[in-house]
DNA sequence: TGTACATCAGTGAACGCGCGTTCACTGATGTAC
DNA sequence: TGTACATCAGTGAACGCGCGTTCACTGATGTAC
């Protein structure tokens, strides 16, 4: 049981990864990943700047395991957002709008998990559910000639760009002003490519 | 003329800044963005550590003029792969074509371009040359119904959602080992959602 | 052609800083009896 | 219910480090006369 709840305590934090993983978005979302400090994570959790060391190895494991939540959120809201929908395209489609309504909701975690500051070697195999999901999904939607891998890739292009670009602001904020905001867009932008460019 | 051409003389490099961007890149490619150091990219150029506030003010200036020559640069490729190109569509595809091929040819350009390091001020009001290049490639792709942004915002995700996959190692590697290799790729996800998945 | 001089690209010592990580420690927790 | 003890989450001092940036300087370059 945290401190803040079960009241004055004070030498045991009680939930202290959690707090040093939130103040580590928070600190990631001020200042980049480049300014993620172990010592200002410690200082934002109220706690000595050796105690991370009991949760976290090293500085990387803390982007590790914001990139891993991260994950696992994004495998969630793929999944819920494809329950129901049937037609391949369909589907297909969905969970690229919830990854786009994801991404702009946890921007902080959407950068980490794709950011070049993790090894990377960790979810490179592209056997993180979340990719899963839609490696399945994508070879549904393809006829019998076309290879499952090439739709996997163009049907996760399309929404990783479209995330991409709103989180760097290269999309005119007033378009993206709120995630709903931000699933209209989404919608648009595969209506557009469903209706074919001239 | 730099010492290198020239010869034996050491005070005067002769192209001190160019060698620094060259080191930076270098540096970059190794270590990421976070890695990145003036000292280091001075020492790299064989000069003092306080040589480069000679022609940079501040750190970021560095990361600044990458992303700047990163811009010239993929605004010509832009330009060079649609001229001859008829077809407002067939256009829009060689620039997203263009586009991943500049990506891989020159990833850390292409990743500093695209980096939170930078302010992002300087760039963001889509008014560099190679954004407007594809937001009038895109005018012209789209009914008179259609806003022109949306459908550049459409045929911009694409090609810059495959490109930082496949910088981010997303793409299995044995599908894009040269440059070709990209090309081939991004033409083959291009006509993956002309013909449109089912 | 030769000299004086302004310009400015490079030097190297010095500054202060915050960081990641280690270490021997201390205090709280919970379990066995 | 009470006590002994193992466990382990937190402490705070200390380490070494490389960094960005500033400063007074020095040496090369090129231009005016």
């Amino acid at each position: 049981m945290p401190n803040s709840i079960r009241g004055a305590s004070t030498y045991h934090h009680g939930d202290l990864r959690a707090a040093l993983i939130d103040a580590a978005v928070a600190l990631i979302a001020e200042h980049g990943v480049q300014g993620l400090s172990l010592r200002e994570c410690a200082r934002r959790a109220g706690v000595s700047h050796a105690a991370p060391y009991r949760h976290f190895a090293e500085k990387n494991d803390l982007l590790l395991a914001i990139a891993q939540q991260g994950f696992g959120w994004l495998a969630e809201a793929g999944r819920a957002a494809m329950t129901g929908v049937t037609g391949a395209r369909e589907r297909l489609e969905a969970y690229g709008v919830a990854y786009v309504r994801f991404a702009v909701t946890h921007p902080v975690h959407h950068r980490v998990m794709f950011s070049e500051a993790l090894g990377g070697a960790h979810t490179q195999k592209g056997d993180e559910p979340s990719f899963q999901l839609l490696v399945e999904a994508a070879s549904q939607a393809v006829g019998p000639d076309d290879p499952p891998l090439l739709a996997a890739v163009s049907a996760w292009s399309l929404p990783h760009g479209l995330a991409m670009l709103i989180l760097d602001g290269r999309i005119p904020p007033e378009l993206v002003r709120t995630p709903d905001d931000a699933e209209r867009l989404a919608r648009e932008v595969f209506a557009m490519w469903r209706s074919g460019l001239r």
